[in-house]
DNA sequence: TATTAATATAGCCATATTCGAATATAAGAA
DNA sequence: TTCTTATATTCGAATATGGCTATATTAATA
């Protein structure tokens, strides 16, 4: 990996490493959602969904399109699915104390 | 995945979330190696290879032990292996324009 | 057009990161 | 002890990030 790759690689990890942002990213594994879905499912403000949102989709990792007045949020970079895999079972590990 | 966990899991992708710390991991991925030849493979300077060095110590990621005068560092969390790969991966398709 | 619902953006403040230069420490050799 | 090699730490400045409040935009509907 040089160091350009390198570089790509780490703004992919930094746009998904935040607990909200891994929990939106985890909300939209299973397809899109709106904006308002995303906001319940998480218990958080509406700014600070639409902040996460928006620099996800602005590193790539989301995509999103309108319908009417709701936004509807997707994963565009399958990679994240991916990490979040990963970690997911780290924190497993890590919870029942073996890792 | 709950609140906690999410905090959990995005501070070990923090800790890898940086292209230097990227690249030491990937050095470290076939065991360990010497401050001096971190540094030497990734052509950075000394106290910038320490700094991150002992970022990740501190974190957990990485674990290190001394030998007279130098310190030898090792992969301690399994799971970055899992990310770097994830990462991988995700750059190798993208150098080749499919991702 | 006025109103309402849904989402986005701007500005602010506190805190965190990053990098660099300089200095400090640890251990072995002379 | 003094010197040298290898590594760590400290500190400062620049920049980035996070979360908040308030406000703006967009689109639908009355």
């Amino acid at each position: 990996m040089d160091k350009e790759l390198a570089m790509h690689a780490a703004e992919v990890l930094k746009a998904v490493a935040h607990p909200i942002r891994l929990l939106i990213v985890e909300a939209l594994q299973d397809g899109e959602r709106s904006v308002g879905q995303i906001m319940d499912a998480l218990g958080e403000k509406q700014a600070i969904t639409s902040q996460q949102l928006n620099l996800m989709k602005d590193k790539g990792v989301l995509a999103s399109r309108r319908e009417g007045t709701k936004v509807y949020y997707r994963i565009q970079n399958p990679n994240v699915i991916r990490v979040l895999n990963c970690v997911y079972d780290h924190c497993d590990a890590a919870a029942k104390g073996r890792s």
